[in-house]
Parts: C-alpha cells; sequence; structure tokens
DNA sequence: TGGTTATATCGTCACATGACGAAGTGTAAT
DNA sequence: ATTACACTTCGTCATGTGACGATATAACCA
C-alpha cells in the first residue's frame, strides 16, 4: 500500500474522522479521545496507532500519559494535503459538533480525575458508535 | 457513511486509484479500464460503482460502450477537493506510469476489435494485480 | 520493590471488502 | 426477432477490518 493510499484510508474511516477533527483543538492524550469516542480503550489506541502508521497524527509520551497531535512533521508527504482537505470540513456535522461539546467537557476534567473513571461514569456521548457484544458499556471492567 | 468517508474511502483503494488516475487522462470505456487493470469485468464494473457512488466519476452510455469520467457535476461536494488531491500525485509512481503505458498500447487499437478479444491476447501488464484462483488470465472464458 | 495506572498488543468474533465466475440486462446489429 | 456483446448484478470464497475483553508493557508513586 502506497503512502497515498494509507493516508486516505487512514481518514476515510469515520472514527479516525472524529479523532482528527477533535485533535485540530490540540493534542489530547488517549483517555480523553477514549472518553470522548466513548470506545474501548484498545480500539482507541488501534486507531491512533493506524493515523500514526499513516503519519496523520504524532504521539509524545507526557509523564503518565500519551499526546497525541496532528502530525506536523511526517515522514508521508501525502499527510499534510489530507489533513488539509480535513481542515475546514465537517466542522457543520452534527457528530462532529457533539464530539466537541463533549470534548470541552472532558477538558474541564483533571486528567488525574478522567482515566480513573469508569467509561460509563463520564457523562455518556449521544449514542454508542455500534453496541456489539455486551453493550453494558464496559469499558476498563 | 458521510459523504466525506466516501470519496476518501473511494480514492483510498490502490485499484481505484489506478483507475482515477487513468481516467485524468479523459473519458475511457470499462473494456479499456479493464484491459489496462487486467482484472475481471465484474471487478472492475464494481470499482467503477463505488467511485460513482462516492461521486468521484460519472459515467455516459455511447452507443455500445459506456464511458467513465472524472466526475464534473457531482452531489459530493467533498469529491472535487479528493480528485484535486490526486491530481498532480503519484505521477512518478512506477505501477502507474506502467498502466499509463499500458493504455497508450490498449488506445491505438480500436474499440470495436479490443472488446472481443479475450483478455489474455491483450498485452500482458507488469503483474496480474493478485493471482487468486485460475491465474490463467480467464476473464470473458 | 511493588502497586497503580495509562497505553499497547493479542486473540476472537461479526461483518466489510475485493477477487472471481456465472447469470442477468439492455443496446445494437443482423 | 434473434443474436451478439458490453456491462452489471449475484453468489461465493478468502482476507481485511473494527469492535471487544484479556493480558502485557511501561511509567509514576508509595
Amino acid at each position: 500500500m502506497r503512502d497515498f493510499e494509507l493516508a486516505l484510508k487512514a481518514a476515510g474511516d469515520p472514527t479516525r474522522t472524529r479523532i482528527l477533527k477533535l485533535l485540530e483543538g490540540g493534542g489530547l492524550c488517549v483517555c480523553q479521545v477514549q472518553a470522548v469516542l466513548g470506545l474501548a480503550p484498545s480500539t482507541v489506541s488501534k486507531h491512533l496507532t493506524i493515523l500514526k502508521l499513516a503519519g496523520l497524527v504524532e504521539d509524545r509520551r507526557n509523564g503518565k500519559w500519551i499526546e497525541y497531535a496532528l502530525a506536523s512533521e511526517t515522514r508521508n508527504s501525502h499527510a499534510g494535503p489530507v489533513l488539509g482537505l480535513l481542515r475546514g470540513t465537517l466542522d457543520r456535522d452534527p457528530a462532529i459538533l457533539a464530539d466537541r461539546r463533549r470534548l470541552r467537557e472532558i477538558k474541564a476534567i483533571p486528567l488525574t480525575k478522567l482515566c480513573a473513571l469508569p467509561a460509563a461514569q463520564v457523562p455518556m456521548p449521544a449514542a454508542p458508535a455500534r453496541p456489539r457484544r455486551t453493550r453494558t458499556g464496559g469499558a476498563r471492567a
């Protein structure tokens, strides 16, 4: 797979688009992204890895947390243009707007508190992305 | 799936990227695309349908043939920017260059002759995309 | 050192996708 | 009307993908 298709495919997934749009507001640690999306930590981590492999985001350890941000320098020459495409797009999309609102709530919670919370206790997003097996929202058991 | 992701996903597949880059040189009928790609007609048709649903290409009946071309007017507002991204990209890619070379050969063959030919008799592309079941190139039996 | 905790990796399941051949559809030519 | 043919649709198979929970890894804290 060439870098071009890698970048398009990475950005072409609805969940990853949500993540990228969240990161437009600045870097976030994984648990913040997870809290906004309402998905299992492993799922979020996978998506972030895919975005990183595509050169769209970069990660930086920040003490106990790992902060992800839109890539500034990247080995993938196509990443910049793809991010440019995203920028200024979907800004009226209801799902994206809801994520932004939720992010504001999340950011109000100190990181030390946020991640210790079972996902259910964070004010829930509009709808669970796709209610598969248990549906009890049991991230972090 | 939003139009944005639809367009990115459609363009994010290597085979469909090949098709889009071919169409940059102007509209082509399905059998020409098929001859260049060296894939089964049904496979090519499916890819073209996906591109059409994403608003990246449009089709037009031309007598016995159906011509596909990059979309000029499209219901998908994101299609244009994505096509713009593609334009001027991958122009040095070996696979894309090989496709262009092959397209020149194909275009030299009159349409009335081209499609009647069993795929194997058209000068073969560098490598069959993914040699699955038979590998004898048996498109159109 | 050992415990807590934030991410990552692994294994698995359901579903999506891309490939094919076979059969269907619609147009043109006989 | 019948045949030919360009393309599409359908059914199937193998593989890819996104979700999850369980487990591993790595940093901080006590």
